[in-house]
DNA sequence: TAGTGTGAATTTCTTCACAGCG
DNA sequence: CGCTGTGAAGAAATTCACACTA
């Protein structure tokens, strides 16, 4: 399993299993069934196991995972061994709150350049880092190495940031503004839409209130909405 | 199709299709073909339209979408006929920023209850909402029949915040602590945490770091590093 | 003819079930 | 005996390919 190709989806749990395995290092746990972790995540045990023997065998038979042992193997497979420099472009309200987010350092990323197009702002220093004007983001990522990119613009900007962070040489952004942009060759882009993941919200939302309607909606409707829940709920 | 239910992926698309045909209908184009939209969103036609066609049967064979009518079904099924009532807990920058943010109001989320545990901002009003205290959060979403609750607090108040909602009535949750909750019955939360993104990304710029550095790391974890960027890029 | 809607094939992800080891 | 690691089965999601129709 050691040498397969890891599954997107389980690179994606990854964090889960670190941020887990940390709080049960804190707490002095130093050995983790994958039923406790099944516990302490949600997350399906026999799933945790597959997800964690593609980094390799860990685990002891009879026993479980070595916590300390785990940890550093998951955070360094996701890259936290090192520091990465990391660029947030729209400094307004959110890209504000990001640019001193303290769960980013707390995980070894280091915002060290900031970027807006609003002239109140330009020069101005947030947690000592200034703000610079929107078209030197090519020139500053390159020279400073930065590789991660965080969009926090209006929309409508969102696709000119990510042309002028990738020409500055950034291969992974993440965009935190309302309009999906699709990957460029070589670059990885997550597209993080809060309206987005309101409007699932909603959906859900309104397929309960169909189904508690009494002045029964549509039979077919109604129908739909209770199959749907079922998957969820 | 129509009657079937409809798989959550499709649901996730849902606001990205509904967020195109929004701006396809503003610059003026009123039909739409999936390849149309295939091109404006980076989804591939066929899946848009198997996506489309568990809304039923909209489109014109030979022509294309109403790009009118699709818009008002797909904001229909989302749920956005409606204005939808929003508390959030948890006022420091991240919870200040989404309290204030511009694109919930558009799609037609109001937050109209915000929480924090922290005196010296209690009583304070943002854009016209009150903070109230974390002990009243119960309370208060029921008075308002609040069902959509945004948990923005530290990691550490984030179970017991989503506890205080799902007693006050609230059935959908959107955490933004990075820490996963699990759902309790009848309740969907979505987890989305940013530290756990940006270590999808590292994880990402790791992979290409590994093929980058030419004193060959170990043989076997190139290969894998190169199959998992095949995947991506 | 151009483009939808959908069975069928394929791929990806998850879960089961158990062999094998500490 | 208990728990890992994994082949095999199953479920879910995606993509193909084409019948069908405005």
């Amino acid at each position: 399993m050691k040498g397969q190709r890891i599954p997107s989806a389980t690179v994606a749990r990854l964090p889960i299993y670190r941020q887990c395995l940390q709080s049960l290092l804190n707490r002095g746990e130093a050995v983790a069934s994958s039923h406790r972790l099944a516990a302490a995540t949600g997350i399906e045990a026999p799933q945790i196991r597959r997800d964690l023997s593609y980094l390799g065998a860990f685990g002891t038979r009879g026993v479980g995972y070595e916590v300390r042992d785990l940890l550093r193997e998951v955070s360094h497979s996701l890259g936290l061994s090192r520091s990465w420099p990391v660029a947030v472009v729209g400094c307004r309200k959110l890209g504000a709150a990001l640019a001193t987010y303290e769960a980013f350092p707390k995980r070894n990323f280091h915002v060290s350049a900031i970027f807006d197009c609003d002239l109140s702002i330009i020069g101005t220093s947030v947690e000592g880092v200034e703000v610079m004007p929107f078209d030197r983001i090519a020139d500053v990522v390159r020279e400073k190495e930065i590789g991660i990119g965080i969009v926090a613009t209006d929309p409508e900007w969102a696709p000119l940031t990510v042309r002028q962070l990738v020409e500055g040489g950034v291969t992974s952004i993440l965009n935190l503004s309302p309009v999906t942009i699709a990957s460029p060759a070589g670059i990885v882009i997550r597209n993080i839409d809060l309206a987005a993941e309101m409007q699932i919200l909603s959906f859900n939302e309104s397929m309960k209130r169909m189904i508690e309607e009494y002045p029964a909606v549509q039979p077919s409707a109604k129908v739909r909405a209770e199959s749907w829940l079922k998957g969820w709920l």
